[in-house]
DNA sequence: CCGTATCCTTAGAGATACTG
DNA sequence: CAGTATCTCTAAGGATACGG
């Protein structure tokens, strides 16, 4: 048995799949892997998620110590989260996530090339 | 831009992140990895699922062309389930996913070896 | 054994307005 | 800029009973 933040796991995967059972986590990491980032250009960049939602999800991130917060003490205010090496190391799963998906696309969807966000056509072009 | 079943996708990864997003389907895959299971079976080892949500997850696992569903005409019925090819290539993800849940616990939770999973019991022999 | 059919509860998420 | 504070709503999931 495992015991995390009170709450009971008897598998270490069930570990991982608790914490990002949630539609907008592992997007949040995705989108820190490429650099720290500002509050606004998460949410700029994650553009469906609401700015109460994004709040909400980046307490659990750092509560869980997988991002961390930095706040500036300037006017106007300034807080930049970056990731721990817990959440560092989450990079290699992102990356299966994302060729597994590109897979799947090929074998079941179809592609335009318009309107793909920014480290999509970058992803592409060094192939 | 990516279409997949009638939906817009941006980006690789949310494509995957999309059918993913609830808390049992990766459970049910990784189960699905071990062996190929009947329904009992997959209700019996996923034991906090109910039955109707079991059912809902598998349909919408064989809609997305993830798993296969194989029925047997006996009486009772028997009803097998087993991974796609698609479903196949989630391995390395779901063991990154494994990896990094035993990291974590390493970091921030605590072990008791009692009431461990089987098939975390076997992969703890095997290091 | 492998599901459906109902009914119900709740957390996640949206919309909008407001503050240090 | 980076959040709170409410208020509302929906859909995922739970509980239970029934059916081929």
């Amino acid at each position: 048995m495992y015991y995390v933040n009170d709450k009971e796991f008897n598998c270490s995967i069930s570990v991982t799949l608790d914490i990002f059972n949630d539609r907008w986590k592992l997007s949040i990491i995705w989108h820190l892997l490429q650099d720290n980032k500002r509050f606004k250009d998460l949410h700029e960049e994650i553009s469906e998620i609401t700015q109460k939602t994004l709040t909400v999800k980046l307490k659990e991130l750092e509560y869980k110590n997988i991002i961390n917060r930095e706040v500036f003490p300037e006017v106007p205010p300034k807080v930049v989260y970056s990731l721990t090496d817990a959440g560092k190391r989450l990079k290699p799963l992102l990356e299966d996530m994302y060729e597994w998906g590109v897979k799947y696309v090929e074998e079941f969807g179809t592609i335009t090339e318009e309107n793909m966000c920014y480290s999509e056509k970058n992803r592409r072009k060094n192939k």
